[in-house]
DNA sequence: TATTTTAACTAATGCGATTAGTTTTTGTCA
DNA sequence: TGACAAAAACTAATCGCATTAGTTAAAATA
């Protein structure tokens, strides 16, 4: 009965290592709690619930893609730092399918918290389009656009959607053009 | 012990109706057995297990949304029918939640049956983008660059991630423009 | 009409989340 | 230092679910 010094950062962390590998649905809280070498009802001393978890692992998720977009753009502006974005929130998608699918799902959760965990990175979106004269309620549009595909994609990726595994990152690529260029062009033509 | 007729499409056409009004993962066997006033082991005479039965469904989902795009392209021809096509895929989306989440989901099942269930789809929108010039490596790109924004689009405002629902209409309309005139701005240029 | 097949049934297993109640460790305060 | 309170582990038990096995009755077929 020695204690393990568990935490709910601690499980949050090994859970999310557990989703990357084996897949969100296919962590219990058995598989849990066998690898901190403890009895599931224990983890009950630090969370709630396994819901309760997996939003955790939501929030988690969104810190670190927050921390790895605003490292991207550093040095970078205009389309270039959109660009940029769009490539690094790819990267930890298809890096981390498990914790990215936590925090597709728990969307659902959408609260305080979760705003908190992307206030920063909504800040410099707009920071970002403003300095390409893009109005802020066009803005608002255009974060939901690239949201919507880059969350498509990656989940798409992810779950081994594409036949050609060999283009898949050259779709990627033309995608984000196509995105980038879409920008440009209704801008130009002040239909933004 | 009167027999009620069931066959594995009037199950799958239940547990779709379940699906999108109560969600995906919220359908059991047992609520679907109680729909007929059966036991929950009867069905197994029909299905192989739940998750033979969430393949079947997303099989239902892809055929349903072939119709459906196939019909909104009649009597229209290139950008317009690319943009109908993305209407009609939007509406069945949000329309049918559960489906489209077993649709989403059961990628990873992506077999003969599920490309069968979507050959037409394919052949059509290849005929489209045809008639604008676009060579066919880069048709096979951009089917990605859709099938990405469309998916996450609506996975996003069926999972309410989107805020101010006033606006997501027009957050939609704009994202098509983007995605046709990105399109339009690469050709122009050659790029594609 | 007899027989085979099919579709329902009941009973049982096993797994996972969760709860309740117990014990032991750890930290705190007199 | 020693009692005590709080926290973190435990065991035991419940409940709901998918799934399997074996049984019975209805339908279809010969």
């Amino acid at each position: 009965m020695a204690r393990v010094g568990l935490d709910k950062n601690v499980i949050v962390e090994r859970a999310a290592g557990l989703a990357n590998e084996r897949g969100l649905d296919n962590i219990t809280l058995k598989i849990i709690a066998d690898e901190f070498g403890v009895q599931s009802p224990s983890l009950y001393n630090h969370i709630n619930s396994l819901d309760d978890l997996k939003k955790s692992l939501m929030l988690y998720g969104w810190k670190q893609v927050e921390t790895k977009l605003l490292l991207a753009v550093v040095g970078v502006s205009g389309y270039d730092a959109l660009r940029a974005m769009c490539y690094a929130f790819y990267e930890y998608a298809t890096d981390n399918p498990g914790v990215f699918n936590a925090m597709l799902w728990y969307n659902k959760f959408q609260d305080e918290e979760t705003h908190n965990a992307t206030k920063q990175l909504f800040g410099v979106l707009f920071k970002i389009m403003g300095t390409l004269n893009i109005p802020e309620e066009t803005i608002n549009h255009l974060i939901r656009t690239f949201r919507g595909f880059l969350e498509g994609y990656a989940l798409l990726v992810n779950n081994g959607a594409f036949g050609n595994p060999a283009s898949i990152k050259e779709s990627f690529d033309l995608s984000v053009e196509v995105l980038l260029a879409g920008i440009q062009n209704l801008e130009r033509e002040s239909k933004i």
